[in-house]
DNA sequence: TCAGGAGCTGACCGATCGGTCAAGTACGGT
DNA sequence: ACCGTACTTGACCGATCGGTCAGCTCCTGA
């Protein structure tokens, strides 16, 4: 029944139930998110919830598992591309475009990869984690290398994933993804993008 | 009245209990801990635990609220000693010294600081980062310098604090903590220590 | 010896969880 | 008119949640 709503153009129930439960999940946590308050969120029933996705796993994996598939794909392409620095920048610059694409997924699977541990979906995505610490920092690197590259990739996904935890309320706006994006991909450059003889500054 | 010294050499069973859920919390997070699940870890039963700890609130405030207080007080300290490079250097050893002695503490009220909002003490937990990022980084600084102090702090939070969810599974003992300190060190005066000839604000 | 507090526990409570199920509605093709 | 399909829902289930409570076992000080 639309009661209300009256959108223009089609929009798919599950599409809405998926992107909801993504921001759920984002937020407030998987475990912390009911089916319940996801479906009262979209303005249906928890059945209906439960139709569209048959479990709330299921639901977990429809609203993270596409930026899942592109976290393995840059992955593939950046162990592909081999380890020159060109390699790198063009990769810092789709890792930073695929973290300003995905702020939601990847906040919920970074943040909650430990927790969910055992669910299929989280568990493509820690590999792929740790197959992209892997790749780009070879195991024997010297600790200060490893801890650079840690500190980069994470602090670049923390910044923008919780940056919407901590640093500003809504006010956020303002700061264009473009500014951000330019920002960021100097800074990771600077930190993974080996100078001639020592660090970047 | 419950004596100083009656009971020195037992362990009090408190702190067994806060030790077990800040693991607890820290790994499988606060709403995915429960009571009883806390209670058969630490050997007691989850009436004990209530005893100890009037709720389960109160458990998470006696489990981080040290390390928060610890945080509040780096902060205070660095706020009040200015800006300079040694002031800066000061903090960055104090701020990785504390990361690396609270990280379960940390790793819970930064990855749920978000979920957990309205709880007193996560409440505390976020107003300190918040100030933290807000006084070693004025707000009038160019994106590029917000994003590097974002990176640098959010990088070494997380990279202490999940490199227990991906870099290693139980095998990093390893590591000392003294090398570990000493390049995190490292990177993070690379980081925050403004450079002759950049502009830091 | 005994009173009493600290520590601990099982039984129990209402609420909510994820999930099942059958019934009901709307609708397009025939 | 009839059927099949897609969709939505409330009632209901067993499990578990955080939390309360009365009562148990110790230990200690008087």
């Amino acid at each position: 029944m639309p009661t209300d709503a009256p959108t223009p153009s089609r929009v798919r129930a599950s599409d809405g139930l998926r992107q909801v439960a993504l921001e759920q999940f984002s937020t407030i946590g998987f475990a912390a998110s009911s089916l319940q308050h996801i479906a009262d969120q979209a303005g249906y029933s928890k059945s209906s919830v439960l139709y569209h996705y048959s479990s709330k796993e299921a639901l977990l994996e429809a609203a993270i598992g596409p930026a899942v598939d592109a976290l393995e794909e840059l992955l593939d392409d950046f162990v592909a591309s081999g380890r020159s620095v060109e390699a790198r920048a063009e990769f810092i610059q789709r890792f930073v475009d695929f973290l300003l694409g995905n702020r939601l997924a990847v906040h919920t699977f970074v943040n909650q990869g430990q927790s969910l541990r055992g669910t299929p979906v989280i568990e493509r995505a820690n590999t792929a984690i740790r197959g992209l610490a892997d790749s780009i920092c070879e195991a024997d690197a010297p600790l200060s290398e490893q801890m650079r590259f840690g500190v980069a990739l994470a602090g670049a996904a923390y910044t923008l994933v919780a940056g919407a935890t901590f640093l500003e309320e809504g006010r956020r706006a303002e700061a264009e993804d473009a500014d951000v994006r330019a920002a960021l991909i100097s800074v990771l450059s600077e930190l993974l993008i080996p100078a001639e003889g020592r660090p970047t500054r």
